[in-house]
DNA sequence: TTACTTTCTTAAGCTACCTTAATCTTTTTG
DNA sequence: CAAAAAGATTAAGGTAGCTTAAGAAAGTAA
């Protein structure tokens, strides 16, 4: 078993490939091992990749005009992660990515993103499929946010997100609702009482 | 010129199209017109359609428990609208979709969006980058959502969205904002003051 | 082990935004 | 056109969630 194994059974699961394929694909890809606490991208800095993660728990976080950390999304596991708007429009960086434990990413780059639809249309179906599922997911969010209280978002992203729950500082957690850390804390002990 | 003409010139500014192409593309569309105030989704009901809105202006919003009113999305001519999360899991719909003016769109079902891409492959690439847009818009009203003040992300929504200004009541601004229709008010009799 | 850092909790006082309700203005409809 | 409905504004009182500050707990490093 390979290390390219996973994220060759990740993209099966939108297109099939052939052997072939998978070769060209993975020759566009840059495996990249990550210490915890060790940053990928800092706003400000050009987006120059998108990235699957391969191991490890990954951050995206952005600061506010206060200094206050607001956190936009994790990824564990099989997910990709990036500054997706400043990757496809090449503008600098507005989020911080992150390690939160040691990890590892394979790396795609801009121009191998592009190199890849101009080579292999077969991707565009895999990258639709996934945009499909990152723009419901964050619509989901939206209206999470327009109509539930602080409470039920926690407890529908402890419902939904188990995994993240298990590697995640609370406080991450609470700045990703839209909460305090103090806030968060709150809650939960109003649950304990209950 | 046709009532096509606006939807092909759309579809062609992410991928080239023969005149067969077109033809068929088009055989998969319905064209439906909508009265002010009428519903093209409620939510409960299958959600079989993604819409390109021809002219008008329609919304898509949802209630919470308590019955109050969130915007969710707006769309003007040249915007595609669904409850695509619905609409992609086939589950009943969340949303009720409704034109605020007389409009008419073009109604591609699930059936034929699934067959679009079967068939003509180049669309993959077209809903590649619609998604993507719609990723990145929802992923940037999050992050605003999570690190301004009501006042800045009304500030932001006049310049980004004039045409929504123009046509959309202010209550439904508010709802798409996360605040009260009172609240916006304030904020904008502040804003004459100064 | 100790010391250091990070995370979590508690609690008191505070504020951005909400609720209610009345009035005013604009738009729609017959 | 008049009447009704829908939307916008104002203002007073209320609350969900924030700020600040301090201490406890847990993780990490030496």
């Amino acid at each position: 078993m390979q290390v390219t194994d996973q994220i060759i059974r990740n993209i099966s699961r939108y297109t099939a490939l052939e052997e072939q394929e998978k070769v060209d694909f993975l020759s566009l890809l840059s495996f990249r091992e990550i210490a915890k606490k060790e940053a990928i991208l800092k706003a400000g800095q050009p987006c120059q990749h998108l990235n699957y993660v391969h191991s490890g728990t990954l951050r995206a976080y952005c600061f506010d005009k206060e200094g206050k950390e607001s956190t936009v999304m994790f990824a564990v596991a099989d997910w990709w992660i990036t500054d997706m708007f400043c990757f496809l429009n090449q503008k600098p960086a507005m989020l911080y990515i992150e390690a939160l434990e040691g990890s590892s990413v394979f790396q795609l780059s801009r121009a191998n993103f592009e190199h890849l639809f101009a080579t292999q249309p077969s991707f565009e179906r895999v990258f639709r499929i996934l945009m499909q599922n990152a723009y419901t997911r964050e619509q989901l969010r939206v209206i999470e946010r327009l109509s539930l209280s602080a409470e039920e978002r926690y407890d529908n992203f402890i419902a939904k997100y188990p995994q993240f729950v298990e590697k995640v500082p609370q406080k991450h957690i609470a700045s990703y609702l839209g909460i305090t850390p103090e806030f968060l804390s709150a809650i939960r002990r109003g649950k304990l009482g209950r």
